[in-house]
Parts: structure tokens; sequence; C-alpha cells
DNA sequence: GCGCCCATGTAACTAGTTACATGATTCA
DNA sequence: TGAATCATGTAACTAGTTACATGGGCGC
């Protein structure tokens, strides 16, 4: 199953949780996988119709009063089967990019400081990720309806997912900034 | 400067550090930042060429007996320049892409123990990783011509970043394994 | 003789992002 | 009145990977 459509399982994904519009799909990525997973218009739009084409999802149109109208979208039991299988299949390697490290590796010409104003503001960021994790978390364990979902304890891993790699993240660019600052004055 | 084509740089930034062929880049590569960046001939190729044309790079033909003929490439006065300027640039924001925690997060129809093996295996990866991060790491401190450069501290400090990772990473696994076995049992 | 390494390159394909086009309603 | 949100969609573009084509030398 070479050069699998993401996209298709991620909405298919969703459209196990939820049913609703491209919009809503949209939304739902946004707020509950976006730390580790990115939809866009431009895909799932082409992509439902696909599935729906597929017999993987059924659309129900919605016109609701002073509203624009909407398509509904629900998994079928085929759709969910199609997901199933996906999601039992072995995960595809997946190539690591990092520019940061790259310009790191090649920084020996360009001033320490420049550099190290990177690393801290790489540093920044995942403080700051750290804390959304944070409330994220709080959020998920206080309030319904998560707090009585099935799905909580999944989600939960994926948020301490981006704790681990956040805090391990923070401590890097700590050792990194002391190290290359202790080069400097030699 | 949107759309940077960023192989442009990597190759420039090889090409700082040392002369060669676009199959030497290849292996420079391959070598030296495949834990964090990849290159490939589809890419490598087309793009010295532009190199060349835009007086980045200049290029020498090299005939050794019984060998292909052989194209050395070396960085230009501009080509660093051009190389300097993009790397005291910003880092652009990359978007995180993880088709595990995509699994993870609509697992809740399949086996926890499928979702166990998919933790395992990338524990394993990361096991993996640290210990050839640990080998590298002490080839390049006892060995020449690595030890006396002066690019030491960048190229382990790139080490460094992957083994905060793989530690932070394995650790997860770690909780994540346990806690979703608790979950099973209830 | 077979497979691997050296060496260069192109074409095709897959994936992912951004910009554009349209238009209604709600809220400050 | 202008910005934000709801809502759907297409076209164009950027990026990245894989497969293919070619061919000589070297070691087993």
């Amino acid at each position: 199953m070479a050069g699998t459509n993401k996209t298709k399982y991620a909405i298919l994904g969703v459209l196990s949780l939820i049913s609703g519009s491209g919009y809503d799909i949209k939304k739902f990525c946004d707020f509950s996988i976006s730390h580790f997973w990115h939809e866009n218009y431009g895909h799932i739009y082409p992509v439902l119709k696909q599935l729906e084409q597929e017999g993987f999802v059924s659309k129900k149109t919605e016109q609701a009063e002073g509203r624009p109208q909407k398509f509904i979208y629900s998994r079928t039991k085929e759709g969910q089967e199609e997901l199933n299988k996906w999601l039992q299949l072995p995960v595809e390697y997946q190539s690591v990019r990092s520019e940061l490290l790259l310009k790191l590796f090649f920084a020996n010409d360009i001033p320490v400081e420049n550099i190290i104003e990177k690393i801290e503001n790489e540093k920044a960021i995942h403080i700051g990720l750290l804390e959304e994790y944070q409330n994220t978390e709080e959020t998920l364990k206080a309030n319904e309806p998560y707090k009585s979902s099935r799905d909580l304890p999944l989600w939960l891993s994926t948020i301490s997912f981006g704790k681990y790699e956040s805090k391990a993240r923070i401590e890097w660019c700590n050792e990194t900034i002391r190290y290359l600052g202790e080069m400097k004055e030699k």
C-alpha cells in the first residue's frame, strides 16, 4: 500500500468521532490534532468528494435558515472498515528535516550571537508549546464531554508526546546555548 | 524570501566544507547530516547546474584513468556570501506531521496490542538511533580529522539534539505502553 | 557472471500549501 | 462599515521522492 493518501485517513478518522461538513472537519483538526497534523481546505474538499464516490462516507444536505448551505458527511460501515484497516498497518518511516540543525551545522562563518538567537527562538517556541499542552491537558481532564470520553487516554497520550518533545528540546537549547557561548569565549 | 529552495543552501553548505562532485555531495550528506537532512540525486544535479549558472559554484572536470568522468564543484566567494546570508535569516516555521500520533489518536476501535506494537517499534527505532548517535559522537571525538576540526562543536551539537530527542521519545514510549496496558486491564 | 560502487542525469510522480473566487451573516 | 466567521470549492504552485537510463570498473 505505497503512496497512501493520508488525508483520506485523517478525514475518515475525524468522521469516526463526529459527523460534519468539510468546514467542521477543518475546525476539528485545528482544535484536536493540530499539534501533530494539519489539513487544509485544498485537500479536504477534493478528498471528501473522492471518499463519497468510493462509498466510504455519505452526504446529507443541510439548509438552515440564514446559514449557508452545508453538506454533512458521515462515515459509512465501509469507511470505518477502511480506516481500521489502515490504522492497523505499520507506521511508514518518515524522514526528518530540520532547517535549524542545517543552519547550525554550517554556522562556522556566521556570528555565534546569530546562531544563539535562533536557538533562543526555538526555545521560546517550545516554552509556549509546553504551556499550551499543559492547558489543553487540564481542560480535557476537567471538562465534559472530554473527561468522560473513551478517547481521553489516546488524546492525553498525544499531548504527553508533545510535552516530552518540547521539554527535551528546551533542555537541548539550554545546553547548546551554554556550549556555544563557552566556545565563543575561547 | 519565501519559497527558498533549501537544497540550494544544503549544497552550498556542503561545498563550504569540501569540494567535490554531485556524487561526493550526496555521500557527504549521508555521512554527516543524514540524521536531520536528506538530499537525493534528483535534486542535487539540477540544483548544481543552477548554482553554476548563478555563479555560486565553479566546475572543474576531472578525468582520472579508469574512472568515470567527474565534475568537481567548489563554492565561489559569491556562493559563500549567498550561504552566509541565508544562514543568518530566521529559521522558517515547519509544521509537524506524525502518522504514529494520527493512528494513536483514532485508535479506539483497534486492539490495544496493535497500537502498543507500533509504539514498541517506535521505541526500537529510537534505541537504535541513540546507539548510532553515541557511536558517531565517540568516533568524532577520537579520530582525525574530526577531533581537531573547528566544526566539531557544531557537529556535536546536532548529535546532541538527536540524543535528547531519542531519549525523550523512548521515555514517552515507555510511559504510553504502560498507560495503554493499564487501560486495557480495566 | 553477478552484484556493488562510481558517476551523471532526466522524467514522472506524489504530496502539500497558498491564493483566489464567491457570498451570506454576525458582531463591534 | 469593516472585520470575522461560516461555507465550498478550484487552480496554481512549491517541494520532495522514486524510477529509470546509461555505462565502466572492481571484487568475489
